[in-house]
This record gives C-alpha cells, structure tokens and sequence, in this order.
RNA sequence: GGCGCCAUAGCCAAGCGGUAAGGCAGAGGCCUGCAAAGCCUUUACCCCCGGUUCAAAUCCGGGUGGCGCCUCCA
C-alpha cells in the first residue's frame, strides 16, 4: 500500500514498524461543543484507514485523544457556567454520539488530556533536564532553537516562520516561535500540582506524552487535518523528538478541507454546519459516503446540492443490494454462476487497488458501481442463490470497508398496509388497474413504494 | 515575504506518459397494463501559451484564475 506523507511530500511504500501491526494516532476534538463537518472528515477518513488495515489483516491500535482542557474549554465553561469537567462529559458523549452515527470506530484508546497529567508532566520534566525547554515564574516553553529539525515537517525553515510571525505580545519567551508546554494558573483556571507550581498542559504536549504512553516512542502513523501541520504537529515532532531521541512517526497524513464556497469552514470563520445539524436533513451516512467520494486530501465543497447527489448515489448501491436481497427470498440453490464471479473478483481487485493507492476512495467507489450496474444488469429471478448471495456478500464486505452499507431497509409492514398490498395485487390479477393504481398512490402517499417485478411485488419505504 | 495545493462534461469526480473511469442531473430508447427499479444509447478541443517526447490531461517552463498554511482551527 502507498500513503502520502506529508514529512517528505511522496507516496511512499507502507512499510510499518512490527509486521502485521500499525500504530496510529490522530488528533482527536477539543470538547467545548458538536462537531462540525469540517472536523468530521478527518474522523472518517482514518477510520476508513484503519478499517482498510484492519480488511488487510492488520492488527491495528488506533489512538485518538480528547483535549479536555485548554483556553476555549475555560472560555466555554464559564459562558455556561458549569467546571471544565462538565463541559468535558457533555461534549464527549454527544461526541460519540456523531461518531457512532457516521459508522466511525471507537479508537483502540480514546485517552483525555486532564487524566494523563502525570504523562505530561514527565515529558515536561524531561524536555527541561534535557535543556530543550525552560521554565519562567511557572510558565514553561520549548525552544525550538535547540531542535535542528524544527520545520520539517511544514517544510519551512526556522527563520521564514520567523519572518512570518504576526505580532506577539507575548513577555516571556526566549524566542517568539517557542511555544508553551506548561501554562502557570491564572485565577478561577483549573490546575494541577507539577514542579513548576500550579498549572495546566499547554496544548501541544498531550498528544506527544499519550502517544508515547499509548503507543511507544515511534509509531508508524500519525495523522489530522491539514491545518493541524503547523504549529501542532511541527510541535508535537519537537517534543516527542526531543524527549525521545527518536523519530517520531514515520508516515504523517493530512486530509484537505471542507469548503463552504470554495473557503475552508471554520470555527473561527463561523460558516460551519454541525454533523448534527446536517443530520436532521441528510442520514450520517450518506454525509460518510459524501465524505469518501473524494480523495482524502483534496478539498471538497459542502453543499446542500451535493449532498443530494451523494444521497442519490448512496440509494442507487442500496437497490442494487436490495433487489437482489428480494430475489434470494425465492431463488432455488445451484452452482454460482462462473461469469459473475469473474466479474466480481475483478472489480475487487480495482476496489482493492484504488484503496492501496494511498486510500483512493473516490475510484474505490467506482468500483462498487461497477459491480451495481453489471449485477443490475445480467441477474434475474432464474439466478442461484449461491450466485446473488456471491454478489450481496460482495458488496457488503467491501462497504464495511468503506463503513457504508451496512444497514437493512426496514422490513416490517403494518398489517393494515400488507392487506392493502394483497388487496392490489388482486385488483391486478382482475385487470383492474384502476384500483391498483389508486392502491399504489394512496401507499406511496404513506412512504411506501411498490415495484412490480417478475419475481412478485416488492416494497420499499421512502 | 516564505511554503504549498488546485483548475477534467450542466454538477461532482477518478486519472500519475499510450489516446478520457464512475456517479448525479438532462435527452432518447428498452422493460412495465401504467409505474417504480433497472438496462442501453447520448454529451469533454482535459484553463491558456510554449517546450520535451514517436506519444502529454498526465512531465518541464511561463501565464491566468481560485484556495490554503505561516495565528486558535480537522
């Protein structure tokens, strides 16, 4: 498999640390309110990652911390007049609640900054005794002066960031790009004990000490939004660098932006939709299939119009699996048939390199349509069961790759509508199809849609 | 100022040197009692100008237009 990484700026062969195991770690939410889209992509797109390992025969540990505790978890807090804690519980369950919803994995780990203090602070202590970083009147900074490879991974050398620095105001650091590590309590902040007085994680910090807890010193893959590339990830390099002697991460991936006009959405920006809101009008999944239609690292525009195409075509892979889901209720059992094996062992293999070309989900995609159209078009009523449970079966396994799907149409019917059915399919038989077509109009008015095939009537709700 | 990304049909989107996948929407046809679902057909001077090559959407140079990071942000 080849991934991009961002670290040398090529696809590179995946070649992880243990054979037949990868360690990944991705930067998870701040918890101070729902998540948007634009922070629900890189959610899916590495739990489609690690999904696809997993379909490799990979044994994955996947870690995604929560940062529960940092200026805007304090500012929301307060605005809602409740401890940081509180605010943490909240956010992180209705956290997983969208993250269920989008068919995202829970994490091998989901640790939280405030219970791995001691971690941090170990890594603090160490990063100081080690000189790479220095204390003053409780605050603590690293400096990036004392790492060489500082800007490696944003690709810009110290002095450019340097020169692009906007104005700092801020008094005590050695050199303005230092950043802190350990930030002195300010009154009414929660604070923990630690060798330099009362006070809290800067933020950088806690994903360097829990992966390095969770996951070792080097772990094969770390990845987050492209907006996370400098300073975070450039930080978290020079702490775990610094502290460790050792690399890192060998792989760094970063997914593109959403884009609401062809402009990054935003917190700061203020023109983002909630993975809630969004839900109330479009199913999660059809926001995941949304997500995976592009390439991971393309941006991609959010639109109300888009998400009806990706609903359309979410809904044209659904038939494909129901009708034949239909026609196994009355097919007899028999040899699968040779030439739709082939066809499906084909566009498997597509499947399988589109995703072994650095997660090409897009082209993945395809490949599913491919088989939608050739089944669509070669199985009917006469067809083995062995042959369109080899097609269903097929499709389900590589969705569940894709996490999309998975889902059944619910199948029960009041007992008021299924007479309504028998009674149509009578007024049928007798030609009057006057009545039927009543029957059909009066259904399809209750969400319920009749088709008419040559293996018996079938119905779908809306 | 530094670093980087993008430009393919009405819309979305693959493509990574060998003559343009796939989806949505539209049109026509087939199937159907009529529908629905589905199938078939149909639409591309690949932003522009040069260059390299037997061959370029793909590589190189130069434009034009758009976006991002360098500040909290997925």
């Amino acid at each position: 498999m080849k991934l991009y990484n961002t670290l040398t700026g090529k696809k590179e062969k995946f070649v992880p640390l243990t054979e037949g195991k990868v360690k990944m770690y991705s930067c998870g939410p701040t918890v101070y309110n729902y998540i948007h889209i634009g922070n629900a992509r890189p959610f899916i797109v590495f739990d489609t990652l690690r999904r696809y390992f997993e379909y490799c025969g990979y044994s994955v540990t996947f870690v995604q911390n929560f940062t529960d505790i940092d200026d805007k978890m304090i500012a929301r807090a307060n605005e809602e007049g409740i401890t940081v804690s509180q605010l943490a519980e909240r956010f992180i369950t209705e956290y997983y609640a969208d993250a269920d919803a989008l068919g995202i994995k829970r994490a091998s780990e989901h640790p939280k900054a405030t219970e791995n203090i001691d971690a941090i602070i170990d890594t603090v202590e160490k990063l100081v005794k080690d000189g790479y970083a220095y204390n003053v009147d409780g605050d603590v900074y690293f400096s990036t002066k004392s790492f060489d490879d500082y800007g490696k991974l944003s690709n810009q050398p110290l002095d450019e960031l340097e020169a692009g620095v906007r104005i700092d105001i801020s008094e005590k650091k050695h050199d303005v790009m230092d950043f802190a590590l350990w930030k002195k309590q300010k009154p009414g902040e929660p604070a923990w004990d630690s060798p330099w007085g009362k006070g809290r994680p800067g933020w950088h910090i806690e994903c360097s000490a829990m992966a390095n807890k969770y996951l070792g010193a080097t772990i094969d893959i770390h990845s987050g939004g492209q907006d996370l590339i400098f300073p975070h990830h450039e930080n978290e390099i020079a702490q775990s660098e610094c502290a460790n002697g050792k690399k890192f991460a060998n792989y760094w991936l970063h997914n593109g932006y959403i884009n609401i006009n062809n402009r990054k959405m935003s917190k700061s920006l203020g023109n983002f939709f909630t993975v809630r809101e969004v839900l109330g009008e479009f199913s999660a999944e059809v926001v995941r299939f949304f997500m995976l239609s592009a390439h991971y690292r393309s941006p991609v525009n959010f639109s109300k119009e888009l998400m009806e195409q990706a609903s359309a075509g979410l809904e044209r892979l659904y038939n494909c699996k129901d009708n034949i889901e239909f026609l196994k209720q009355s097919a007899k059992s028999g040899k699968a048939d040779k030439q739709i094996e082939e066809m499906l062992s084909l566009h498997k293999k597509a499947f399988i390199e589109s995703m072994n070309d650095d997660i090409n989900t897009a082209a993945a995609i395809s490949s599913l349509f491919d088989i939608a159209r050739e089944a669509n078009g070669s199985v009917t009523e006469n067809d083995t069961l062995e042959t369109l449970c080899l097609i269903h079966d097929t499709i389900t396994e590589l969705g569940e790759v894709l996490g999309i799907l998975q889902n059944e149409r619910d199948k029960s019917l009041s007992d008021e509508i299924e007479k309504m059915i028998n009674k149509r399919q009578q007024a049928r038989k007798e030609k009057n199809f006057a009545l039927a077509d009543e029957i059909r109009d009066k259904l399809k008015g209750q969400g319920i849609i009749l088709e008419d095939t040559p293996a018996g009537v079938k119905w779908r709700k809306e």
